[in-house]
DNA sequence: TCATGACGTTACAGACCGGTAACACCCTAG
DNA sequence: CTAGGGTGTTACCGGTCTGTAACGTCATGA
């Protein structure tokens, strides 16, 4: 629950943390200032201490989402050291688990959806994020010895993308179950094309 | 431009027209009915004369899409009666010349992540028209003599729209650019499992 | 000619938004 | 004990939003 957030922690982490939840949930320009606050247990005077504005706020609560990315992939690099290949199904299997875990789709790209603006701090974030997940991507792909190793880093990205925009769409139980399948059966045919 | 739609037509159509502009380009929730209305050359009182709110307003701006997007289709079957999987290949290249063509994703899928209330009425029409997109698409696959048609289908629906968020984060020169192949790719793949 | 209906104009209601000012409080460090 | 910084509270500003009321205009068609 948000209360759990709510317990005894610093009032800028209570903040952060509810409005990462309720951006999440509600979408960036669904949510009001006075209800993050409200929500978080303070009020919006704090927030306005520890925020110069809500697009701020904003840009936090990405890169805040870009940091819990990057220990997920470090979690993969503790789980199978070295062994690239198990981290890769690793990657699927978690993707896999993210798109049933709720109906909503990837905050970035929710956020790029609604932040119209070209010059949006939050643009600039969205895309440095989005390319360093490409990067390790094809760093896992390349390194777990498979041949057009971009080609395949790039497919399982859209096809990852595009099932988180479909359980959003048509929710859970449409084209994105077979998720796993198409990965594996990707991962099978481009070390297939290494090998020959 | 804006200005061709505000030319003589009925001011419903106007605003039908420049809605769906403007909420493509700016998103649902960053435009208001005072600016749709100035900009199709009319004013907000004729706005609800047609609409009975902005809800409704959202609402037949993506059937509106939907409509167009089935012509989309039907231009498949004209330009090459009879012959399925020629037309997947239009499909393939249409798809393509849409992501270049501006760096807006879906607006199906955008106004799924800002309208985020699960009873809004727009959820309702997003979800029909993406099953029945999807279903023309598994109908193309399977009369091309495609087997496992819906794998096909599914895999090229979320290949589609990843790509569609894809350069709504990193822009169109990103992993997009790799669509064709990757498309193209599978399609051959999957006859050759069909003729195995 | 005149009635009808579609459309334009102005003004407004009521709510919500992001953001700020002023002041009271309380815990902690010195 | 006391000073100070982080926090809470209340009230407010100006702006924007959706939606409505009242009235004026104008073309059309009987």
């Amino acid at each position: 629950m948000a209360d759990g957030v709510v317990e005894r922690s610093r009032p800028r982490d209570r903040i952060l943390e509810t409005a990462r939840d309720m951006f999440h949930k509600h979408g960036i320009k669904g949510v009001g200032v006075d209800a993050i606050t409200e929500a978080a247990g303070t009020n919006k005077m704090t927030l306005y201490r520890h925020f110069e504005s809500k697009d701020e706020l904003i840009v936090e609560c990405l890169r805040a989402n870009a940091a819990k990315a990057g220990a997920m992939w470090d979690a993969f690099e503790t789980e199978f050291p070295g062994d690239k290949l198990a981290q890769l199904h690793a990657w699927v299997r978690k993707a896999a688990a993210m798109l049933k875990a709720d109906g909503r789709g990837c905050d970035m790209a929710n956020a790029a959806a609604e932040l119209t603006e070209p010059d949006h701090p939050a643009r600039l974030v969205i895309k440095e994020l989005k390319e360093a997940q490409r990067e390790r991507l094809v760093t896992l792909c390349r390194d777990a010895g498979i041949g057009q190793a971009e080609l395949l880093a790039d497919t399982l990205s859209l096809l990852f993308e595009g099932a988180r925009v479909s359980v959003q769409t048509v929710g859970t139980e449409g084209p994105s179950t077979q998720f796993v399948r198409m990965a594996e059966g990707l991962i099978v045919s481009f070390r297939g094309t290494a090998a020959g």
